[in-house]
DNA sequence: CGTTCACTTGACTTGGCTCAATTCAAGTGG
DNA sequence: CCACTTGAATTGAGCCAAGTCAAGTGAACG
């Protein structure tokens, strides 16, 4: 069975929560420690931290997993909005209630902060702030994608996205003579579909079309051997 | 000839919102000081504050007057990633340059906080903190516009958004009797396409489309009004 | 008891057709 | 004259439907 487990990491140790449970007192996080300590939340994969509409009472710090938040339309059309790993932070409102839902990804550990202590530490303010703004700008990187971008152009950034030191700012090209990379995906055609704003269909031709071009070969099916890591940058449009 | 003008303006008594340009939230005031204290910027229609890839030295928080954040591709796609009025705050980059760029939208004024300032002081931490939350949500909302929305979907929640307490949260309807309202849009028909990711005539379509539905009348080229607020609204898809 | 084979299931791929939005090309009017 | 609108042709991505593939289930059988 998928499950939350919550649990309080030393040095305070405290009451187990049942999933579904909610805390009514505000741990403290003095300025000295670390953000990571104070209570976590452990979790399996595909499983929900919160939904849209929610009460807002905490906001959280991906530990280590993989995370999704996303928004659906009355009818049923869903959009991931943000993917996010370790140290990324979401669940921050500027209403009561959050804005989006967050489901798991990937099964890992998340930090809790409460609201309420949100405002207190001024070294916990600022490191998530910095955190903010990163994801600020993948926003924007996002938007244009979803805006301007083909759906090749779409499945070949979100590929680039996996490989890291390649496609974006300070990229020198192959580190060495060999272009590859190995991409393990993690997430289903209907999350990567969903995500670019595209169909599960669309998203298969393309991979189909990367194939075809000898740009990448898929093994298994969450796998993806990448054969051209500068061939495929160049689909992305940003190049 | 189009010009930035900066100055040094005294404390004195806070802004007056024109009405118009977003309202998101109460412009941000701190305990003992006001955050367009400092030093300002004046600006007219259509000038850039900064470009993508400038140095990122400042960040900046709009007074008066509307701003846009956008991004290019190097074929010359752009996407308008950002629509912000009085009150928000921009040019927070996670690195050492800006990740977009700014220009103005309307003419107006905006208050200038220099990258080191914006650290120390908690209140201006904290009060700018909130801004971004409300900017990611807003980020969300129009990553799903983005994503899932058809065009007529996209003009119609972009039409909504320019209509104060309305199709928002606790939408109540129309106030009293009639289900009006005027809207002036400031931006030409490109920069709307570009922000909806559609081009100058799916959006002039919609338009057309609209009126012949008699949701709108647009008398000026720059000013729509809207017969039937909650219609409109249902067609915006999120309801 | 363990192996095999038929069947089911879920996820992905592919094909064919459709349609919404783009592209290209004239208009129109403030 | 420039920004916008409208029309006609084009096309990329969506929708629907069928097909592939791998993993899992379970009953039969040596």
């Amino acid at each position: 069975m998928k499950q939350l487990v919550e649990e309080r990491i030393s040095p305070r140790p405290g009451p187990r929560l049942p999933a579904g449970i909610r805390t009514t007192t505000a741990p403290v996080l003095t300025a000295h420690r670390k953000v990571e300590d104070g209570p976590r939340l452990r979790h399996q994969q595909h499983v929900h931290i919160f939904r849209e509409g929610d009460p807002a009472d905490r906001a959280y710090q991906i530990i280590d997993g993989a995370v999704m938040l996303y928004k659906l339309l009355p009818d049923g059309r869903r959009q991931i909005v943000e993917l996010l790993g370790p140290g990324d932070v979401f669940g921050l409102s500027a209403t009561p209630v959050y804005d989006c839902s967050a489901e798991t990804l990937v099964a890992g550990s998340v930090a809790i902060h409460e609201r309420a202590a949100l405002e207190s530490s001024p070294q916990l303010v600022n490191a998530i702030s910095q955190r903010m703004r990163s994801q600020i700008a993948a926003l924007h990187e996002h938007t244009v994608l979803l805006g301007r971008k083909s759906a090749l152009e779409r499945v070949a950034t979100f590929l680039m996205r996996w490989i890291p030191d390649r496609g974006g700012y300070g990229c020198k090209g192959a580190a060495n003579g060999k272009d590859r990379a190995v991409i393990r995906l993690r997430m289903t055609r209907q999350e990567i579909a969903d995500y670019l704003g595209l169909t599960i269909e669309t998203v298969s031709r393309a991979f189909s079309e990367l194939r075809r071009r000898g740009i990448v070969s898929i093994e298994k099916i969450d796998e993806v051997q990448v054969n051209d890591v500068c061939g495929m940058c160049r689909m992305t449009g940003a190049h």
